[in-house]
DNA sequence: GTTCGGGAGGAAAACGTATTCCTCCCGTTC
DNA sequence: GAACGGGAGGAATACGTTTTCCTCCCGAAC
C-alpha cells in the first residue's frame, strides 16, 4: 500500500490518522492511492500497537432467551458507536463451555466483558484481567459492576397503578418461588397493596395454563377480587382467557397486570395488557456504558438497578 | 514469558505449539513458565501471522428477531467447535449501517461472513473480499452460497398430513401476500390439496387477529370445513380460539396445523399446534458449515433448501 | 583425529500498524 | 556566505506470533 504512493509505511501511517507533518500534497497522494487500493488498516496491527482490541466479549449463559437477546442488542447498540465490537459467546450454562470462552477471550485480548444470563439469580464472578459488566443477572461480588432489573419496583409501580383506580382485593399470581425475580415481585406487590392484597401470592409457574388455573383457585376462595397482578405476560394472558371464559369481564370486573411487556404477548392477550416493562434494551445500552467508562478506567463498583416503565393497555383501563 | 523459560520466542512458540524439534525436557520448562504465568499466547500476533483471524462476522438487519436468533446461535455453535468466534453486527436494516459494518469487518481481516435477516426475499449480495454465506434471506445472486427454509415443502408436509388423516375440505390462511413466505406457504398448500383446497387462499396478517376473523371469513363460504392450514402459529392458535369460542371441536370437527413451530405459540396453544418446525438452528449450523469449507477453499454455490420437519401435537392429533 | 550427521535451539524475517527519533534539505537571517 | 531553524518524511522500534534458516555442539564412524 505505502509503496504505491511511493512514500514509507510510517508516512502512510501518518497521512491516512491526520498525525505528524507531512505536506498536504502527500496527505493526498496517500489518502488516494488507498481509496484506489481499497486499502483498509488492518485492525490487528492497530491493536496490536495501540495495546486495545476494541473488541469486548458477550458472555451469555443462554443467547437464545427472551431476556438476553434485547439486553445483547441494547449493548451492541451502544458499543458500535464507540467503534468497538461484540464476540458472542453461548456457554449454554456449561461451566467448562464458560472457561473456555474466557480463555479465548482472553487470548484475543478482549478490553471487556459483558456477562449475562436467562435468570436474575446473582452468579458466581468470573475470573478475568479486564472490565467485566454483569447485565441482567448480578455478581455475586458488590464490588463488581452490575445492573440489573428492579423487579421489586416493578410489581410496586403495578400495584400502585391498581389502587390508584380504586381496586381494593387484589390477588398475586407468579412463577415459581425458587425464582428470585418471582419473589421479589410477590415482595414487591406484597409491600404496595399492603391490605389491599387478599391472598398469599400464587406461586406456580411462568405459564398461560397457570394463569388460568390459578384463576380458579383465586375465585375460590376471593369470588369478589376485582385485581390480579401477574408475575408474567403469560399468565397475564391465562388469566385473562379464563376470565373471560368464567363470564368476568376485563378490566371492569377485573384488572389484570402482566409483568415484562413481551410484545407479542401482552399484545396478543384479550385484552391487550398494562404490564411493567423491563427496559432489557436499556439495560443492556447502560451495561455497555458502564464497561466503556471502566476500559477508560473509571470504574463504577455496585450494582444498579435499572427502573422498570408501566405501559398502559386495555386490561385496567378499558376500551 | 519466553524470558522466565530461559528461551527465545520461536522456541516458546515451538514448545506450546508442539512443532520443532525441542528436549522433552524444554518443552515442559516452558510449559510450566506458560501455566505459572497464566500465559495464553495472543491471538492477535498469531493472526497476523498465519494470516487468518478465526474470526467471522454474524451481519443480520435484525438481531432481535424471531428468525435471526436461532440462525445465530445454530451458527456460532457449528462456529466455536471450530474454535471460530462470532462479530455481531446488528445493521437495523439501514444501508449505511451494514456498509460502516461491512468495512469494519474488512478492517478486521475476518475469515468470512454469515449475512442473514428476518425476511425470506432475496437480498442484494454484499461485497466483500472473503467467502459469504447467506442463510434465511438467500442472495439475489445464484453464483453466491445461501441456505434457506423451505416454505413450499413444509406446507406440502402439513397438507399431505391432513390429507392422510382424511381431511377433504381444506382452507389456507396465511400472512400478507407480500410476503413471499407468505405466497410460497400457499403455493405449496394449493399443490398439495388440489381440489380438497376449497377456498381461495386467505391472505391477511401474521396475527392471532387475523387468525380469529378469517376463521368466521372462511365458515361463511365453507360451514363443513374440516382442516385449516396456517401460515404461521399465531394464526392457527387465533383460528383454534375463535373455532372453539364458535363450538367446533379442535381436532374432531376441524384440524388446525400452524407453521415455524414458535415453542411458545405452539404449546400455549389451545390445543397445542401440529406445525412445521422450520430448524432455523440447523439452517445457522448448515450456513457456518458452508462457510467454513468455502473459507478452506471448497465453495458450494447455489441456494440450498433445507427440509422443515413436521411437528404432531393435539391440534390434529386428539388427545 | 577428522569428518559427517543430526538434534537442539537461537536468529531473523514476516505479518501491519503507530510512534519516536533522526536526517536532510531548504529558506531565512545576520 | 555561513549558521540556524523548522518542516517533511524516512528509519527504527515495539507490539506478539510463526516459520524458515542457521549455527553450534555432541556423538559416532572411519
Amino acid at each position: 500500500m505505502a509503496a504505491l504512493a511511493g512514500v514509507s509505511a510510517g508516512t502512510a501511517s501518518k497521512a491516512l490518522n491526520g498525525t505528524g507533518s507531512l505536506r498536504a500534497e502527500t496527505r493526498e497522494r496517500v489518502r488516494d492511492a488507498a481509496r484506489q487500493l481499497g486499502f483498509t488498516p488492518d485492525a490487528r496491527g492497530r491493536s496490536l500497537s495501540s495495546g486495545r482490541s476494541y473488541t469486548v466479549g458477550l458472555v451469555t449463559t443462554d443467547s437464545s432467551g427472551r431476556f438476553s437477546i434485547p439486553v445483547m442488542t441494547g449493548a451492541e447498540d451502544a458499543l458500535s458507536a464507540g467503534e468497538l465490537m461484540l464476540l458472542l459467546c453461548d456457554t449454554r450454562d456449561d461451566p467448562l463451555r464458560e472457561r473456555h470462552y474466557l480463555t479465548t477471550l482472553s487470548a484475543r485480548r478482549v478490553d471487556g466483558l459483558i456477562v449475562t444470563g436467562r435468570r436474575t439469580e446473582p452468579r458466581e464472578p468470573v475470573r478475568s484481567d479486564v472490565p467485566v459488566v454483569y447485565a441482567f443477572n448480578p455478581s455475586t461480588d458488590p464490588e463488581d459492576t452490575s445492573v440489573v432489573v428492579d423487579d421489586h419496583g416493578g410489581a410496586v409501580e403495578a400495584v400502585r397503578h391498581l389502587l390508584g383506580l380504586g381496586r381494593q382485593r387484589i390477588v398475586h399470581v407468579t412463577g415459581p418461588a425458587r425464582h428470585l425475580s418471582a419473589t421479589e415481585r410477590a415482595a414487591g406487590a406484597r409491600e404496595a397493596a399492603g391490605a389491599q392484597l387478599v391472598l398469599e401470592p400464587l406461586f406456580g409457574e411462568w405459564s398461560e395454563r397457570w394463569g388460568r388455573q390459578a384463576v380458579e383457585l383465586a375465585l375460590r376462595q376471593v369470588p369478589d377480587l376485582d385485581a390480579v397482578v401477574c408475575g408474567s405476560d403469560q399468565i397475564a394472558r391465562g388469566v385473562c382467557d379464563r376470565l373471560r371464559e368464567l363470564g368476568r369481564h376485563v378490566p371492569d370486573d377485573v384488572a389484570v397486570t402482566g409483568f415484562d411487556n413481551w410484545a407479542v404477548m401482552a399484545e396478543a392477550s384479550r385484552p391487550p395488557l398494562t404490564t411493567v416493562d423491563l427496559r432489557l434494551t436499556d439495560l443492556g445500552r447502560r451495561a455497555a456504558q458502564l464497561l466503556i467508562e471502566a476500559i477508560d478506567g473509571r470504574r463504577q463498583p455496585g450494582v444498579q438497578r435499572l427502573p422498570t416503565r408501566l405501559v398502559l393497555r386495555e386490561s385496567t383501563l378499558g376500551v
